[in-house]
DNA sequence: AAAGAGATGGTCT
DNA sequence: GACCATCTCTTTT
């Protein structure tokens, strides 16, 4: 399964190899939900766009920490955003999960996104959190200590020829091609209704 | 279908 | 005090 070693590669490298897993919250409120990684960005240390750019903050923190850990950071005041710690420890980098598709209690994220179409129930950095119920209590949690949150393999691989593209939503380093989708195609026989 | 603006709060200078 | 790795709603083509 997903070892330590795995998560300990670059960013870049980790990313597209992220699309396909499940991400798994097992909720304070006893309702397990998922969601299959269908959209990701990688951010590094010497990269402009990332939090790390900088060096260690409070907020970062937990992106110079082990891999296979959770960095959660809130979004323009509102929203959780849920990363995936990757790299060496000190190297301050990590996986943007930007959209999953619902794939156990939709019936939960539905009620916790108030309504929104089932479509874009987490097509969203900001969306999933919500329909995963992930938060900023999460920062720094370990994945792979089959705590809260984790990420599984259920043994559909990463798809052949992944979306590459430039990040979104950032003003610098926009045209670094490290946002990785996975194919509108591929996923068509992947959904799961109700 | 596309474009614009407001919400909202922690973090860093 | 400025700046956001966003989302939703409203307004305009």
């Amino acid at each position: 399964m997903l070892d330590r070693k795995w998560f300990e590669r670059d960013a870049p490298i980790v990313a597209p190899d992220l699309l396909n897993k499940l991400l798994v919250v097992s909720g304070s409120d006893g309702r397990t939900c998922s969601g299959r990684i269908i959209e990701v960005e990688a951010y590094m240390p010497d990269d402009p766009a990332s939090h790390t750019f900088r060096g260690p903050t409070r907020r970062n923190n937990a992106m110079f920490g082990p891999a296979g850990h959770l960095y959660v950071y809130l979004s323009y005041g509102i929203h959780s955003c849920a990363n995936v710690v990757t790299g060496p420890v000190g190297s301050g980098q990590a996986v943007l999960v930007r959209a999953v598709e619902p794939v156990v209690g939709i019936d939960a994220m539905r009620e916790r996104r108030g309504g929104a179409a089932d479509r874009s129930l987490a097509d969203g950095p900001g969306k999933l959190s919500q329909a995963l119920a992930v938060g900023l209590h999460h920062d720094a949690l370990d994945l792979l200590c089959g705590a809260e949150v984790s990420i599984t393999d259920d043994g559909i691989g990463p798809p052949a020829e992944p979306v590459v593209g430039p990040r979104i939503g950032i003003t610098k380093a926009t045209e670094t091609p490290w946002r990785f989708r996975v194919p509108a195609v591929a996923r068509r026989s992947n959904i799961v209704s109700s």
